[in-house]
DNA sequence: CAAAAATCAGGGGTTTCCCCCTATATTTTT
DNA sequence: AAAAATATAGGGGGAAACCCCTGATTTTTG
């Protein structure tokens, strides 16, 4: 039984691998970023994988996605601070096997992994009453009505990119980038100004 | 030795916690709140308390501004996710002992508890290099070069108001307006990007 | 399969920001 | 008294953001 746990926080990786070892397990890879996590799961095929959402790289849930689409038998437990129900419904398209808020990791990743090691999902018990008290779901609820390409184009205005360096970056043409803008502020409800998506994007994103 | 340790993260807490005991010390307190923490502090006197600056309740500079005014014993280690020059500084005029970054904790935390045992102030040696991106400092600095005239100017730029606007506004020429701004960007030494003055006026005021 | 959504791309237009330059009156500093 | 800073204002121009409109291809979904 191979677990492998990933977080950037290096003391959160200590406190998670020093918990589950005293559960009884072995946790034979940890890793603090996650590129290098999701090499790691297609290298050693960990029974169980521990993801923290909010890394550098890339993130838990990109890693759920990977593990899902090139169906790798890892499966995935997010260990997470969102208790936001968007992130949750995006994971659970993907078949994830356990998410588990880092407040109550303590009494629920036992159960947890017993849970995933039998093949079932273990779902926070605490998540549902949680998620009602949202804090900073403002840009996050915008964000979720974006595509893809929506998402990677604010994400780019963000980083005070034109539509022209936009375009070249993506491949794609100004008028395209141009559009998605267009579509993107209607979208957000943004306010009929000028550079209103760039003081949305560079604040929020 | 007493150590206490306070982090609302179990796992961090924990975390923190084996690694602190990993390098020969022991730690007689743990702590998920500041609350509780404080009443730990009060009652058992450690020599050391290493905190975390992000709890409910009370937080680490709460505690550590107690400590400072009721003349405590406990050294306090703040650990923190926090770069901001800010929270140093405010941290700094209650007898802050470490200052630690929760990305480097492992590299620097022992050293830091030798220097604080030792007597001395230990902060984070990333620190100095990561501070520069400091935001309210920063922007205060720069408001304070900008004359009068341009102050109010940078403010309704970040009431989102155009120059023509502004013009209207203030009984001055649009253009009068236009070289204000050129001024305030070049006082500001913002990029030379389009609309970074917007994005900065609406962030920073 | 058909409908809907997402992505891509173009024409044409307005407004705004920001740049260069110059210039004048007033006030402050040296 | 001379120099510097401040506030004012103008000409002209380029780049970008955003608006309107249309259309095509691909992907997803019912």
């Amino acid at each position: 039984m191979k677990i492998l746990i990933a977080d950037d926080h290096p003391l959160t990786l200590m406190g998670t691998k020093s918990f589950v070892e005293s559960l009884g397990y072995v946790v034979e890879n940890v890793s603090s970023n996650g590129t290098d996590a999701f090499e790691q799961i297609l290298a050693q095929k960990p029974e169980i994988a521990i993801l923290d959402i909010n890394m550098p790289g890339m993130d838990g849930l990109e890693i759920l996605e990977k593990v899902f689409i090139q169906k790798l038998p890892t499966k995935v437990i997010l260990l997470t601070m969102h208790k936001e129900m968007s992130i949750f419904n995006k994971a659970n398209q993907y078949n994830l096997f356990g998410y588990i808020l880092k407040e109550h990791a303590q009494d629920e990743l036992e159960m947890c992994l017993k849970e995933v090691i039998n093949g079932n999902q273990y779902i926070s018990k605490n998540l549902s009453s949680e998620l009602t008290t949202d804090n900073h779901t403002e840009a996050q609820e915008g964000l979720e009505k974006l595509t893809f390409a929506e998402k990677k184009i604010v994400e780019l205005i963000a980083q005070h990119k034109t539509s022209k360096q936009i375009a070249e970056l993506l491949f794609i043409s100004e008028k395209t980038v141009e559009g998605h803008r267009t579509n993107i502020i209607q979208k957000l409800g943004l306010p009929k100004e000028k550079n209103t998506l760039l003081v949305w994007a560079s604040r929020y994103f």
